[in-house]
DNA sequence: AATGATGAATGTCAATGATAGTCAAAAAGG
DNA sequence: CCTTTTTGACTATCATTGACATTCATCATT
């Protein structure tokens, strides 16, 4: 029932959970040899699965010995989401905030309910404003990034 | 003389039932064949028996190894605050925002935080939206009703 | 050393297939 | 009639692949 991204994206938590560091270091083909795919594939896992909205940060190097590495952020990076959502012109799409709210659920920064308050305000009453004046998905995406930068320094200043 | 859609829903409740977390997965494609009908049939029966009113959380994916999960959650008697809300043609000021949160805060519903939350979306996030087409006060003050509602339906999903 | 060729990696993107969602119209009930 | 059900055409999203582009290390040549 799982989908082959399914299963790498299991598999690369559970090497990043086993590692010292949360941090691990991959070869793009070699991974992709073991699961018998694409090496794009691995590009489109780490894309949708470990993006920095779901607490990740994946740095790589191309050319001879290049590699990939995958490191879990910690807790106390949260500001630099915040300076990024600082820029106006950023938009969120709602897989984005299901990653991050996910993400915050798990760091311990958000409850469960915070979680669902959070997605109501950026995803259910975004649902339809085109009567509203607001039909463009980049703009509602542009709203989106807006309440989300609002609702992340309310936590910044109660982790202080 | 039950209907289809009868059927399958009498279908899900009890696969639901016997289920250990009142939680299933399902294919819509699947089931559709199953009882051989329209895969759109799934959605809806799901629209119409399953709805968060009814005490049901039904969450999908698309694509490849795509699934429907369908889950039971309490629901309240706290409704007709949701019907008194439903209304869009209702506006609120900033003003309205704040005493409605203290009013939540102080009777318990909702704590500190989430209060800081959600006048983080509902005031600080709308602060400044001109350039997303929104400069009127009265599409500022609609899109603070939506806001507001979908966060309360949040809230009366986790009032037992 | 500096240069340039070569091979070995990763990145990007668009096409394709597999799901699920939406909506309006037809069909069926009451 | 009016409401509910059922269907199908169309849309949206997700996964997977492969062709092609890009970057980097190394090594031979000068």
């Amino acid at each position: 029932m799982y989908s082959l991204c399914d299963t790498i994206e299991k598999y690369i938590i559970r090497m990043i959970e086993n590692s010292p560091n949360q941090m691990i270091v991959i070869q793009r083909g070699k991974l992709a040899d073991e699961f018998d795919c694409a090496p794009s594939q691995i590009n489109y896992v780490l894309a949708t699965r470990f993006s920095v909205f779901r607490g990740f940060i994946v740095e790589s190097r191309r050319g001879g010995s290049g590699y990939v590495r995958i490191k879990k952020v910690p807790i106390d990076r949260l500001e630099p989401i915040v300076s990024y959502l600082g820029d106006y012109s950023r938009y969120l799409k709602e897989s984005d905030v299901q990653s991050l709210v996910s993400w915050l659920e798990r760091e311990g920064f958000i409850t469960i309910r915070e979680g669902l308050l959070m997605k109501a305000a950026m995803i259910q009453a975004l649902d339809k404003l085109e009567d509203l004046g607001l039909s463009g998905g980049v703009e509602r995406n542009k709203l989106r990034s807006r309440i989300l930068r609002e609702m992340l320094l309310q936590i910044l200043d109660w982790v202080k």
